[in-house]
RNA sequence: GACCCCAUCGUCUAGUGGUUAGGACACCGCCCUCUCAAGGCGGGAACGGGGGUUCAAGUCCCCCUGGGGUCGCCA
């Protein structure tokens, strides 16, 4: 059985990074029928919050990542953490440390003066005296002080440490007695029986400290899969300057959930040539030790390339349910299939979408000034009143191959090319140059509002002029 | 600074000793065309440097360089 976990502490929004390891997670654990469970790491009482563990669990409803289980919190388990402290305080393998802060930061400032790496002497591992008045103790667990350390992860391969330059007696219980990080995770990831740690690269160097409590707790320790970090586009560190690093801002953008699964699995990892994966195949194929060694670095243009084939692709219903987000109901539209089809290929983003749907459905309140002076020159605007009047007189229309028969043949009849009228109509339906097909957006419009846009437009430009 | 990780087109990547180094995004050109897209076709573009090993190295080893991470009573 593979169990796998998410991990976040919340003290933000969820970050593209934790996504992905999330989604690298949660495949390797469906994958083989396993668990994917999701804990949230909130021992740092003072900067945790709430409403940020619950911006977790919204980011991860949206993309449409489900957990198997309860949520677990840490911070409902202090209680748990400590009798394993006590345990290894009565087995002698961790012990009290009353070195104050000031101390500590001496120590520190003076190893770093010599160049050292900073790192705990080790003054009260075997200290047997009267403890100093007035400070309560931190509780250190016992390193091993030489030797090596070594895993093999899934994705960097066999790791080595030496202990005498990775470990010192690390703080495994604060002076406030709450537990820290490097214990909790252990201790967590034990009893929840995680078989693959699959976590950013960030926590490399705290693999041998864990290694250390779980072998301290007589735990068995588990496969880990260290992803290396997203990188910006500049191949910085992401980070919050660079926009779009909360999961939520991008339904806000107007991506798809299925586009940001697709581009981050893809970023690190790869099945061939192959670019577009539905979720079954990233099931099937995915595989932790496949995920590359080398960070990557985020590229919008080919993040909005996807997001742009999804929506080429994606159902009508879908896409008309997706474009409520962003204002946009056109539900009852009697041509929201044309609708849709005329703007999928021209929208990257739902957002985009959106706003060239409400470009033709809304009546133009201006018209473009650049447009107006290229295109609707005197013989256009002649034009134009002559295709409105046999308009009138034709009678209802409202199939897009009934408005492009009737436009060739009005054409035909005046010895004009479809060049003589396009661009004029188009002004008059969406109050410039660019828009889909003129067929299409005169069905999408409407017979009568055809003709009431028309005249809107001759009236408005013979005012101007 | 110490320790650790990493290194193929601008970017994401394929590649597991013998390849004209492949694909994708982006870019450029052509085609299609009522505009804009989409689509089709084509193009330029990479193995960081130096040593080895080998008949043969992008692929294995070492060094350098460059990038990144970690060194908290944060997670």
């Amino acid at each position: 059985m593979i169990v796998t976990r998410f991990a976040p502490s919340p003290t933000g929004y969820l970050h593209i990074g934790g996504l992905r390891t999330a989604i690298y997670s949660y495949l390797w654990a469906r994958k083989n029928n396993g668990k994917f469970l999701l804990r949230i790491e909130d021992t740092d009482l003072a900067r945790n919050s709430k409403e940020a563990a619950d911006a977790i669990v919204e980011a991860f409803k949206w993309v449409g990542l489900s957990h198997d289980g309860e949520i677990l919190y840490q911070s409902e388990r202090f209680d748990l953490y400590k009798t394993y402290v006590q345990k290894l305080l009565d087995e002698g393998k961790a012990y009290k440390c009353y070195m104050s802060k000031e101390e500590l930061d001496a120590l520190r400032a003076e190893q770093m003066a010599k160049k050292e790496r900073t790192r705990y002497d080790g003054r009260y591992r075997d200290f047997t005296g009267t403890a100093p008045l007035g400070i309560e103790p931190v509780i250190r667990i016992k390193a091993p002080i030489d030797g090596q350390i070594s895993f093999v992860d899934g994705v960097k391969g066999e790791v080595v440490f030496n202990a005498k330059d990775m470990l010192d007696d690390f703080i495994i219980a604060r002076s406030d007695g709450v537990p820290t990080y490097n214990f909790v995770v252990t201790i967590d990831d034990a009893l929840m029986e995680v078989t693959d740690v699959i976590r950013g690269d960030d926590h490399l160097s705290n693999t041998p400290k864990q290694i250390v409590v779980y072998n301290a707790l007589g735990f068995s320790v588990p496969r880990f899969h260290h992803v290396p970090m997203i990188l910006n586009p500049e191949g910085k560190k992401l980070s919050k300057r660079d926009g779009a690093t909360d999961v939520m801002e991008y339904q806000k953008e107007g991506y798809l959930p299925e586009t940001l699964l697709n581009f981050l699995i893809r970023l690190g990892w790869s099945h061939g040539d192959q670019e577009i994966f539905s979720l079954q195949e990233m099931q099937e194929w995915f595989d932790p030790t496949d995920i590359n060694k080398s960070a990557s670095a985020y590229n919008k243009e080919k993040l909005l390339w996807l997001n742009a084939h999804y929506i080429k692709t994606m159902p009508y219903e879908r896409i008309i349910e997706e474009l409520k987000y962003f204002g946009v109901d056109i539900g009852l539209h009697v041509r929201k299939e044309v609708l849709v089809d005329a703007i999928r290929d021209r929208a990257k983003t739902l957002k985009e979408f959106a706003s060239q749907v409400q470009q033709i459905l809304d009546a133009p309140q201006s018209y473009d000034e650049k447009a107006v002076e290229k295109f609707l020159t005197k013989e256009a605007m002649a034009v134009l009143e002559d295709y409105l009047a046999v308009l009138i007189a034709k009678g209802m229309m409202s199939e897009a191959s009934e408005f492009e028969e009737f436009t060739k043949a009005f054409l035909e009849e005046k010895g004009l090319k479809l060049k003589d009228i396009a661009q004029s109509l188009r002004i008059a339906m969406v109050g410039n140059s660019v828009s889909p097909s003129v067929f299409e957006v005169l069905s999408i419009v409407g017979y009568n509002e055809v003709i009431k846009r028309i005249q809107n437009l001759i009236q408005g430009v013979r005012v101007e002029s």
